[in-house]
DNA sequence: TATGAATGAGCCTTCATTCAT
DNA sequence: AATGAATGAAGGCTCATTCAT
């Protein structure tokens, strides 16, 4: 029964476009009030919809949210894929590299997805039911990418936590300048975060965290190189 | 309903006392539920106090949370000081150590100043006017120091950029654990953050750091050692 | 969702037996919620109908309730006609109880027919224009029937009042186990109108009635028998 | 700490004024359009309250419903008592009389508790977990009432089902003027219930209702008399 | 001084209905 | 002829705040 793509009839592609608008209309106003904060008026003004358009198209204020996640996430990982099409044969170092700076991009995305990040940061401090899904479907996968370009770079048998460690540190200096931007933006008033600042930032901490990690090299291994 | 410790009915207390109360009430209740979904009355009923006592003391929701935050910030930096004690006439190593260990005990106590690391996310994402004040007050006076030590740790004249991207870097660690935390409880179930395992994690983040620090040396200073 | 007997998906369905299939399912739900509580969506999802089904084939909401009490009326009158199939010669006790009995039968039926009582009842609280075509087309000549029967008991000349007040009299007692069911229900919990205990009931309203309008005879009649 | 009567301070007295103002409000409106139907909005302004009123003083539009059914009765009883004042030592023949009249004058108020027979009927259809509490605190020892009276008519020793049928015979020709009103206007629109009609209709019903109920006296006891 | 009754704006949601197809 | 997406009014309720006491 689901209609090919290609020429919808009008009143299909109007109820496809008037999803979309509120979906990315909700992901804004969520993205900057809060799921609380953020009120279905403004979403449905916002997309030039009804008041009662949420309630017709997704039942409810909180399965709106819901959606909203999943897409604003969807969204960003299609821009921005983790390893930024490096193959998995690549040096440990420029995958380390990569997976870093596809991070950041995504992160500080300027554009229509600028509230991915944002919405993000609002699940960590307030977790919905949404997030057990998210984890799974995009985060673990993610996770287990960065693990592997880790344990490579270690090369001797490092146990699972110390991988899990290293691989945290490396994330966490990339989340960092996104969760504590407010703090940041007061503390340096010059820094200011333009494409060219994220280069170089990725290259911090991509040798910043390649001396840790090597650091945990047997005493063998180190002397060896 | 629920007598807190220590609290009186109001009638028999001190108004400072009702404003201490109160304040600590709504450090649990922003905390909890950030500021737009926390409700005055709960916060009032919380301190056993009036309904219009928030109006009546603060003059307004969004004055008192100011207020909270303050307080609940210094608070938190009255129980654990920045350096722990340590001289600073200490190895450079050592202060970092007790940076990073005071750090994470600050942000993951368990007892009456929980709270404190959920304002301060919150503020993250949604800054108030009562972050300028902060960062002046108590967040660059910690930057500095920690920039101290890490400028001590490089030996030669490592460049203001070098010094504050190595800072941050040693921030991030210990900010992300807290400001992820149900990312990571979700990814790694086993995890659990207790007294033991806090200090393991300092000890992690120290040696990686180190090793991140050091690689900024010039050539010939890393040569040396 | 839930797919009535019968019914058919819309599409596969004449126009007429959607029709009818709406009036069946209102009549449901308005006798369940009333006019006011019960919902057009929930009407139309009985009856495997469109959402604008009632605007289509009754205009309206109110326009498809008066529909509904004239055939749920209409259906129960045919189902339990007043006198039984007795003849106007009969004894007029007999047609006393067979009225009596036709009565209870209707208004206490469990079977398809069972909402035709309660919208009755409803309709005497918050009468609706529909009611006035009801009561001319259907009670008053019940009322009619009635009234023969009893004139016939008392024999003498009795006025037009006095025969009024008795057959009220009579219809009272008939009603009012309907009408004020849950009363008797919560007064008497081990009373259960069941089929055998509606034949009694039937009797005691007879008999109970019988006093009472022969009592209304002339004395030289009351001595006579 | 409850104030005793006398002189209340102007807040309190305002407080109560206005939770009795929208307790009658509240009667007035539920008995007209029934609890769904009716608004909160329409009761406030019949109070001349704020819209919030409501649910500062009673919670709930449901405990205002389960509240104002309670006054209403309450208020209907104490205007009229259910034996008029008469001694139970009086005839039997008398008490059933003042019974059967003070019960038509409460359901045929006109004054300001006219709608506590509506507010009735309507809990007949729709009962709310209010009809329980009604039922114990007042029906039920009314019914006791009327039971002792039939049983010292009928004298001999009747069984309690006989009793309770001829009771409930009584009972319904009281109810049956209210219950079907709208239906018996338009039977018979000459036939207006005012205090003298209800004065003869109170003689009808006792004097059908006699005949009735000595119709189950045992053989011997009829004919002594 | 400190209270708590009262306010009115604004929240999410549900409703019967319409209109383009 | 019959659909279902879209509408906007109105529902109950909660909120921070005020004001008379």
């Amino acid at each position: 029964m689901r209609r090919r793509t290609g020429t919808l009839p009008a009143a299909e592609r109007s109820q496809a476009a008037t999803r979309t608008a509120l979906l990315e209309a909700a992901a804004e106003v969520f993205a900057q009030h809060g799921f609380t904060a953020a009120t279905v008026r403004e979403i449905c003004e916002r997309a030039n919809a009804n008041i009662a358009a949420v309630s017709y198209h997704f039942g409810d204020k909180e399965q709106l949210y819901n959606e909203v996640l999943k897409h604003a996430l969807r969204c960003a990982y299609e821009k921005y894929p983790p390893a930024l099409g490096l193959p998995s044969s690549a040096p440990a170092e420029d995958r380390l590299r990569a997976f870093i700076e596809s991070f950041l991009m995504r992160i500080f995305d300027q554009g229509r997805h600028s509230w991915h990040g944002r919405l993000m940061s609002r699940e960590m401090i307030e977790p919905t039911p949404a997030l057990n899904d998210l984890v799974e479907e995009i985060i673990r996968p993610l996770a287990g990418q960065l693990h592997g370009i880790v344990k490579d770079l270690i090369e001797g048998d490092a146990s699972p936590e110390e991988v899990r460690l290293c691989a945290l540190s490396v994330v966490s200096q990339c989340t960092f300048y996104h969760h504590c931007g407010p703090l940041i933006g007061r503390l340096f008033p010059d820094l200011k975060l333009g494409p060219q600042t994220i280069r170089e930032l990725a290259g911090h901490i991509t040798q910043f965290s390649l001396a840790g990690i090597r650091d945990r090299r047997s005493p063998a291994l180190k002397i060896r190189r």
